[in-house]
Order: structure tokens, then sequence, then C-alpha cells
DNA sequence: ATTAGGG
DNA sequence: CCCTAAT
């Protein structure tokens, strides 16, 4: 992949994005790598994700762990890649007729100029078309090449575990690729470039200019792990490599099939390793690991004083903890021992039943940051397990478009991943134990996009019907999701999937459910659901399966279609 | 124990 | 999500 690196500015852009905002002073000195680079165009409108995805036919061991990081990182990558000929666009144009239109519209309404907002979709496809005029002259050509290109461009894991992994050690010196071979570098990004990033990964979209914390989220939602390194974001296999001459963390130096189930626990500067075999468990503690969490801390808003409706709820919802979200008002004063002992478990949130996030709640906290009058909420049992996805809701996002108040509380959730399967669980599960009467929720688990999309890797890998296979594959991490939820998940992203609104129509003022589910990944579904003969029972139109979708998918169980 | 479906 | 029937 090629770097333009003659310096062109992103101008406007993080200016822009960059309101005023409080605490956020240490974000300054890095405003200064914001010009960015510019990739090259390459001809993928259209197939993105999942495209050139892992080879499974091979069944190789380094897919097995975590197939989905490769999905994930490509999603993320298309999208870099996007908004980057976005912004070269905007600059051919003479910019700034195009303001801040990447930005969600539901977000912006309306820019300065007065200007209708153009939805999303429409925007992104106009600019679709332009670029594939300029820069991909056989667009439609058989997508054969297209992987080609793309192989060259993304690193696949398969290649890579044995011999890139002492490569991954030594490599030390490379500050200047943002993406390489399949590796993602998040420390080059802009702002801008981040929250698509975010975006991409987490479903939603997020205001925080921090970015850090950023980083950090989109980090943690790329390689489902909390493991992230305070130095740089350079992600490598799904792995966190150090720039830095700092102690190089023992992920990379753990053997490839240990690595892969890498789990956190107690703490983020914990972590666990799990090895299939025996039951070990070896921990192993890092020291910047607090650090990251004072830059964390710092890094996010202030959040507003928990209403008496949130109290309650709390109450009632006896939720999981989640990390640190909002908080602290110095920095600095936090550095006593504080984190030292009790890293996380600083703020608390909660979901409504629909999966909505509620309200944050600070437990208490060495001195800085709001203390709530939470009903007697100790923490019983042993510290929080890891914590691993960001919880984005799925459905709605919608509220309010005048981002000031609201966004910042948003669910920055963390899930946490039941390293411990079963009883040991203590809080989370909102099991009513009324063994009598037998109705007992199980809280809903809002799905992340990060799940979703395992889950669409998995049914790829496996087949949809072979979902205790997926379990096992993509979801072993995740003591809820039983193969079951898996199964009704399936349903219902086929349903959605193959829902599409048949005329474009009322899409601009209230998206569907299923808005947050990247476009992507419901052509993914449908294409798998056609391979596996599932077809949804009232589908007439279906609506457009032209080009892209039918044709593309050269993986999957089908080598003979490949070859 | 897993799946498929209906509720 | 829950529950049940069928494998």
């Amino acid at each position: 992949m090629k770097v333009d690196g003659d310096g062109r500015f992103v101008p406007a852009t993080d200016d822009e994005v960059m309101e005023v905002e409080d605490l956020l002073e240490d974000d300054k000195s890095e405003k200064v790598e914001d010009a960015g680079q510019i990739l090259e165009c390459v001809p993928t409108e259209g197939t993105l994700f999942g495209k050139p995805r892992v080879k499974i036919s091979n069944g190789l061991p380094q897919s097995e762990g975590d197939a989905g990081y490769t999905a994930r990182l490509e999603y993320i990558e298309e999208v870099l890649q996007k908004v980057k000929r976005e912004e070269r666009l905007r600059l051919a144009c003479g910019s700034l007729n195009y303001p801040s239109a990447y930005v969600d519209g539901d977000r912006k309404g309306s820019d300065q100029h007065g200007r209708l907002p153009v939805t999303d979709e429409k925007f992104q496809s106009q600019i679709s078309l332009q670029e594939i005029s300029h820069c991909s002259p056989s667009l439609n050509e058989n997508h054969e090449n297209e992987h080609g290109s793309l192989g060259n461009f993304l690193k696949h894991p398969d290649k890579s575990v044995e011999s890139e992994s002492s490569d991954a050690i030594c490599t030390t010196s490379k500050p200047d690729f943002s993406m390489l071979k399949g590796d993602i570098c998040l420390d080059n990004l802009s702002i801008r470039e981040l929250h698509e990033c975010f975006k991409a990964t987490f479903g939603r979209d997020t205001t925080v200019k921090d970015k850090s914390w950023l980083k950090r989220r989109i980090a943690m939602g790329l390689t489902n792990s909390c493991d992230i390194p305070a130095s740089s974001f350079i992600i490598k296999e799904g792995k966190f490599i150090e720039e830095s001459s700092q102690n190089v963390v023992g992920v990379s130096t753990i053997p490839t099939a240990e690595a892969l189930n890498i789990e956190c626990s107690g703490s983020p500067t914990t972590y666990c390793l799990e090895t299939k075999d025996h039951h070990h468990i070896e921990e192993i503690e890092l020291d910047h690991g607090i650090e990251d969490q004072h830059e964390e801390r710092a890094a996010v808003k202030r959040i507003r004083k928990p209403t008496r409706r949130y109290i309650e709820e709390l109450s009632e919802v006896e939720s999981r903890e989640y990390v640190p979200k909002v908080i602290s008002l110095n920095k600095s004063s936090v550095s006593d021992g504080v984190s030292a002992n009790s890293i996380e478990r600083p703020s608390k949130k909660v979901c409504s039943d629909r999966g909505r996030t509620v309200i944050t709640r600070l437990d208490s906290l060495g001195g800085s940051g709001v203390q709530v009058p939470c009903v007697s909420r100790v923490r019983r049992s042993r510290p929080r397990k890891d914590i691993v996805a960001l919880v984005f809701t799925l459905p709605d996002k919608d509220q309010n478009p005048s981002v000031k108040d609201t966004n910042e509380v948003e669910e920055k959730n963390l899930e946490e991943k039941p390293t411990d399967s079963g009883n040991a669980s203590d809080d989370n599960a909102i099991i009513v134990p009324t063994p009598k009467s037998g109705s007992r929720r199980k809280h809903h688990r809002a799905w992340t996009l990060v799940e979703v999309i395992k889950l669409v890797e998995g049914v790829s890998i496996c087949g949809a019907g072979r979902w205790s296979e997926i379990k096992k594959l993509s979801f072993s991490s995740y003591s809820y999701r039983t193969s079951v939820d898996l199964k009704d998940k399936w349903r219902n992203l086929l349903k959605a999937s193959f829902a599409q609104t048949p005329v474009g129509e009322g899409m601009s003022s209230r998206k569907h459910v299923s808005v947050s589910i990247p476009e992507q990944i419901l052509l993914q579904v449908r294409e798998l659901a056609e391979m596996h003969a599932q077809i949804p029972p009232s589908n007439h139109g279906q609506g457009k399966l032209g080009g892209v979708s039918s044709g593309s998918n050269m993986h999957e169980i089908s080598p003979a279609v490949c070859l």
C-alpha cells in the first residue's frame, strides 16, 4: 500500500470537529499528526467487508481463534479508504462544499451553509460513483483481480502466523505506516478517521474528540480485548505491538495458539492466559496499565450528575460493571493509589431493557469525580473480569441531534467477557432467581457490532446451523450468548437483511431498527443466506442483489468455485 | 447435547 | 429471549 506523503493536509476537518472542549487539553499535542496520509485508491467499492477474508478452506488454526478480527480489520480499512477518498475528493472539489457531510446526517442536521443534509448513504454513494470513475476504470471486472490487489494490501493471517510472529517482536521502528499488510496503526489517523473507525467498529457515532480515547476504543473493539498498550496502537494480527522500547508486552511473545485465548482478568493491567489443554491461568502484571487508566480517565468527558431516576434504575438493575467512563476533574489528582488497586469500576452504566444506555455512575473514586448515592451496591465477589467489547446498542442512536449533552454519555459500556462461566458471574446476569415461577429474564444483552461480525464470520465458516460450532469458535469468550442466542440473532439478521427498504424512501428521518448494522454486513448475511439456501419467507423483490453481492464471495465453503 | 421453530 | 419438540 502506498502512502502519499506529500503532506497534504486535511483542513477544517479537525478544527471543525474540535469544538470547545474542556478537558481535552492534552490532545493538542497530537494535532500535529493530523496531516493525513492518503491511501492509494483501491477499487473495492461495494464489495468491502468480508470479501477477501480468511481462507477457511485450509482450516488453519490461526483463524479459529479470532477469525473475526480479520473481518473487522478489513472493514476498518475499507472505511478508512473511503474516508481518504472522500477527503481527496473534497480537496479536489475545492473543499468546503461538502462540509461535514461525512458525519452522520442525523447528527449535523444541516450544515453551516444551510444546505439540506444529505443522507449518509446518498452522499457516500455519490462519492463512490465519482471515485469509481476516477480510480477504477474497470470496476465491473472480475473480482479476482480485485482480490489480488487486496491480497497485497492486506496481510492474511494464514501465512503470517509463524513466519511473522518473530518478526513482530523484533520489529519496532517503522512509525510511518498506518496500515500495512493487515496491520493497522491507529496512531497516524486523524480524529476524523478515528471517528469513522469508531463507527465502523461499533456501529455508531461518537463525538469524543480525544484521540487516545478513540484509539483505545477502536483498538479494543478490533481486538476484542482490553490489553491496549498505552504507547502506541499498532495492531498486528489482532495483538498489539508496542512501538517504543518500553517493556514488550507478553502478548507478542506468546505462542499464537495461546495468544488467541488471551483474556483480561481482574484488571486491565493483568493478562490471563488460558491454555486450551490445561486449564492453566497465569497472570502477568504490567506496570503501564495504571497510567493507562489515568489517561483514559482524564480523556473522557465529564458527565452530568445522575438523576434520581438513574439511581433508581441502577438499583433495580443489578447491572454489571463497566470501565471508567467519565470522570476526573483533574487527572493529576488521580495519580495517587486510587487506580493502583481498584482500577476499574469507577463508573457504572445501566442499560434499560431495550438495551439503551441510560446512565453512568461513578462508584466511589478516590476523591475525584462524582459520587453517586447509588443504593448500597458494593461489589461482591472478586474483581470484575475483563472487559471487552464496547457495547453499542444496535438499535437507535437517533435520540437527539444536538450532541452536546447526551452524546457523551454514550454507551461506552464495556461488556465484560465472562471468563467465568455460570454461577460465578455475580451481578451481571439479571436472572431473577425464581425457580418456582420460572420466569427469569436473562437481561437483554445488546448485540455488539463486533459480535455481529463475529457471528457472520462464524456462519461463513461453519455454515448456518452449526451454532454450537460457531459458539466455540467465535464466542468462546462470551459466556453469555448461547448457541441458541446465536441462532436467534442470525434469524434476525436474516430477516433484517432481506427486509431492505423496498423502495428507497423515508430512510432519512426515521431509520430502521437495524440502522446501525452496516449495510455491508447485511449484504454478507444475504450472501451467506443464499449459499445456504436460507430463503426468508416473504422475499419478493429481493431488492438489489445486483453486481456486487453475487459472485463476489470466493471464499467460504465452496473451493470449487474459487478454483 | 444440539437444532429448529414458534411464542 | 424463552420454551418445546425432534434429532
